[in-house]
DNA sequence: TACATGACGGGAT
DNA sequence: AATCCCGCCATGT
């Protein structure tokens, strides 16, 4: 393959995790970064979620993986995703009855403090 | 192969 | 309180 086994794994980690986020709630890269073992590298999260597949074949695609649910330290959707990328995921989480604050600056912030999700370990899977 | 970039974060300034 | 700066490392050029 070409990326590196450790890579894929650390892919594999990062979908995983995002997959046991709520309906309705959020968490941050950097908590997800935590949750894998890698708390010094959230921003790799970040890359995880930018290659996320869309074929539907893939064992872990923007279906099946909750990626509107990660968003920033700061509370606000990332605003690099894709262009209009940041307002389609307000949008979806807003769906989700997340409440989603529009700021001046074109940013779109959330109330970690309600909507929030940081556990200490990940669930065990079967 | 080498260098720049980036869905980030936290400490220093 | 707002910015800057650096670490991190998979990808892109």
């Amino acid at each position: 393959m070409a990326r590196s086994d450790e890579a894929q794994a650390f892919f594999h980690a990062v979908y995983s995790a995002a997959q046991q986020i709520p309906y309705g709630k959020v968490t941050t890269y950097a908590h997800l970064a935590y949750l894998v073992g890698t708390p010094q590298r959230p921003r790799q999260v970040g890359v995880c979620m930018k290659h996320l597949p869309h074929d539907e074949d893939a064992v872990f695609n923007s279906s099946n993986v909750p990626w509107q649910r990660v968003i920033n330290s700061k509370g606000a959707v990332s605003p690099r995703s894709q262009p209009s990328g940041a307002t389609n995921q307000a949008a979806a989480l807003r769906k989700e009855g997340i409440e989603v604050t529009r700021t001046a600056m074109g940013e779109f912030t959330i109330d970690l403090e309600v909507y929030g999700w940081f556990p200490e370990e990940l669930e065990e899977e079967e």
